[in-house]
DNA sequence: CAATATACTGTATATAATTACAGTAATTAT
DNA sequence: ATAATTACTGTAATTATATACAGTATATTG
């Protein structure tokens, strides 16, 4: 998809502020009006341009009848088994999306990882639960993050983390601290944990 | 709010499907097509007495000029800390309304609940928690329900439930399993625990 | 360096859409 | 019992809107 001019993307903007001021989208003329033009063919025309880019969809013969493109940017990714090797958001590891909520919960969510195993159990993270995961909230130690070591996906309290030594706690007393050395293993942290849902009690 | 006419009732959810499919709204010709009227000002005669009884609004001049009236139903109240002796759903409970997302959770849920307390940690459920709570939805043995024993409002499971003898249990084994007898004691059902979510890990 | 894209003005027109007016008929409220 | 509401048909006019065509000027790309 092709970048927009600032103008278009101005436009755009406009368009969107229409729907969610009045709950449809504005005419040529509206649109014409509110950036002052003094054709309503300006506006046409910025509209072909912005369709020619994929952005909306133009239905002709219908007034206000410009149609958002789908934006997968409003979407937020399920996911669900971590293939071995690929990253965690390739297509093939998308359970489902849903909508970006609006402030239900963090805006800061990348996307849903769905639980596996009870090796958190004890702070209230169970198997099937979906964690909303934040690629850029700082990770620091004492947080819950996403971790791959050796292309395996898991969840797991930060406890150390140094240059040749990083600690990850499972939060259940089954189970034992995973210590690793990065400098030996390949580690990377995904993201960090910031918050929970549950679809069924 | 006056209530609609069955055939009103259509004609609104005829909008708000146009708007769900379209993104706006459908033209007095567009709803006389659906429902098989032959004159557009059928339509208009519908919405006029739609508009008359609040559940839209109406701008002269513009095409597809139908905005939907606030419905505060689209808002999900979350219930903070419940005072002694009223419903749960008294304004004075509600801490705060999110919006009722698409289909992040399920569409059954009445309110949320912040959890206090740490009884039900053994499944998962800590304090500051927010549970859905659905009215509606069946309060079978071994569901999680929210109960009202003389005025005051806990989560449990419910373990049996029988003419003269409730049994509500904490998930934790440090409470003990509560008794009701509601010929004797007060004791409500006010719904049952469909979903949970987290603000924070 | 020509072709294409961007960013408009200005005019005009076909058609999309609202909306008024005149009816009919059945049901519901006062 | 009468008025108001509901639920339409049918016609028509006004206005709202999309959209074509003809330009101007500048910037960007192949």
């Amino acid at each position: 998809m092709k970048n927009l001019t600032k103008r278009q993307e101005e436009i755009l903007n406009l368009i969107k502020a229409h729907i969610l001021d009045l709950g449809f989208p504005p005419t040529r003329a509206d649109i014409a009006r509110s950036l002052g033009f003094k054709s309503p063919n300006a506006a046409e025309q910025h509209l072909r341009a912005i369709e020619k880019k994929g952005f909306i969809k133009i239905l002709s013969g219908a007034s206000r009848g410009i149609v958002l493109s789908e934006n997968e940017n409003d979407q937020i990714p399920v996911i669900g088994l971590v293939a071995a090797g690929g990253p965690i958001l390739a297509e093939e590891n998308i359970e489902k999306t849903i909508p970006r909520s609006n402030n239900l919960l963090s805006d800061d969510i990348d996307y849903y990882l769905r639980v596996k195993g009870d090796s958190m159990v004890d702070i209230g993270i169970f198997e099937e639960d979906l964690i909303g995961v934040s690629k850029s909230a700082n990770t620091k130690v004492g947080s819950v993050v996403v971790a791959r070591i050796n292309n395996e996906v898991t969840v797991k309290t930060l406890i150390e983390m140094s240059q040749n030594k990083v600690v990850l706690r499972p939060e259940n007393q089954n189970y034992n601290d995973i210590i690793v050395n990065p400098q030996v293993e390949e580690l990377a942290i995904e993201g960090s944990c910031v918050a929970l849902l549950r679809e069924s009690i």
